[in-house]
DNA sequence: CGCGAGACTCAGAAAATCTCAGTCTCGTTC
DNA sequence: GAACGAGACTGAGATTTTCTGAGTCTCGCG
């Protein structure tokens, strides 16, 4: 099974514009410049071998192909939208879950995150575990490991709890390590005064 | 109405290795190398905050995730090829429509283009026109003239018939200029001995 | 006739993507 | 259990794609 379809930026490029009927209006949307609108519509027109717009100075009008290419594009977009919001949902608010080995649930204030609004705002959950695992297989985002460990290519980060020279890892998978829940995290952890 | 989701490219390399379980096989039905498949999927991975893969050393397993994302995937990339095909079959074996003006209609072998079995095999139909707008609509895919016109951005190519000096010009949208039909067309003209 | 809006074009800048060469991890073979 | 093979990974640099920015063009309007 192999696909053919055209340069999937330019399908964008023709959805926003097609719904605009204004390459600037579709340029503020995708957040660039109408001519690189203008070029994207104008290669994927190239590569289709048909025009998709009417240029006419009154401003744009589709095609008959156009038009029937639009509602195909734009359900196929919402599929992806839709597919990628059920597997990943976008990280605003989420609630990371994190695993906390042994160790390190002593080192913690008691009823942690709990002990914490903020904190609580960013942790769903929590697990005695050290198994790496468990993030990789998404069932966790994080762990709090208070000793190294193999990772792999997982990202690591090393807080010392205020006034404790041991560090603390915080270990997640690539795409989190930036997020602002991981940053809250970190940054609650090192402030934490020891036990 | 403005969609999320993540870079298109990933998720071709995603949903070809998926279908192969393997990188090395995606990379090679998308004609790249492995390591560029590895690449496009681990970033589309950052950038969800989720791993897709398992990666063993027997090979790749899906995640949950990934396991549940895929058939939305091949479910919207099949929305596009269809889509596509639809709109602009692939332009193999496709025969194109051209439009004749009444100077170059005189010009031309009696019975053009059926005068020619392989000419036939590229010309669809013919109609007496010379508006410029039909291509533009897509009614038309070409245009023989006898006399130059103003045509935009459309691509124009004299061809002087053997033995002639006065050219015919050969309009087209730009994506077709360069395809096997509108060579053989212009091929064709060029020898076409004068009337 | 001058103006404004919006699309277009082109060159160069910037970003994304690919390749290449080399590494690493396993599983397999002898 | 050492050598080997397969396939995934990595990083640097090359390549390609895409974007920007400035300037042009067309058209409608006053």
């Amino acid at each position: 099974m192999t696909y053919r379809f055209p340069s999937l930026n330019g399908l964008k490029a023709f959805e926003a514009a097609a719904r605009h009927l204004s390459f600037k209006a579709a340029a503020a949307e995708l957040g660039v410049t109408a001519g690189a609108v203008s070029q994207q519509v104008k290669r994927l027109e190239m590569s289709l071998g048909i025009s998709l717009f009417r240029r006419l100075p009154q401003g744009l009008l589709l095609t008959r192909e156009g038009a029937a290419y639009l509602p195909d594009i734009s359900r196929a977009f919402d599929v992806l939208t839709d597919a990628t919001e059920a597997v990943a949902p976008a990280l605003n608010g989420r609630k990371l879950s994190i695993g906390l080995d042994r160790l390190v649930v002593e080192r913690l204030p008691k009823g942690w995150p709990r002990h914490s609004t903020e904190l609580e705002s960013y942790v769903r959950d929590t697990r005695i575990t050290d198994e790496i695992e468990l993030i990789w297989n998404n069932e966790l985002d994080a762990l709090l490991l208070a000793r190294q460990t193999r990772h792999g290519s997982l990202s690591e980060n090393a807080v010392c709890p205020n006034g404790n020279s041991e560090p603390i890892y915080f270990i997640t998978r690539p795409g989190l390590a930036e997020c602002r829940q991981s940053r809250a995290i970190i940054e609650a952890l090192a402030s934490e005064s020891a036990e």
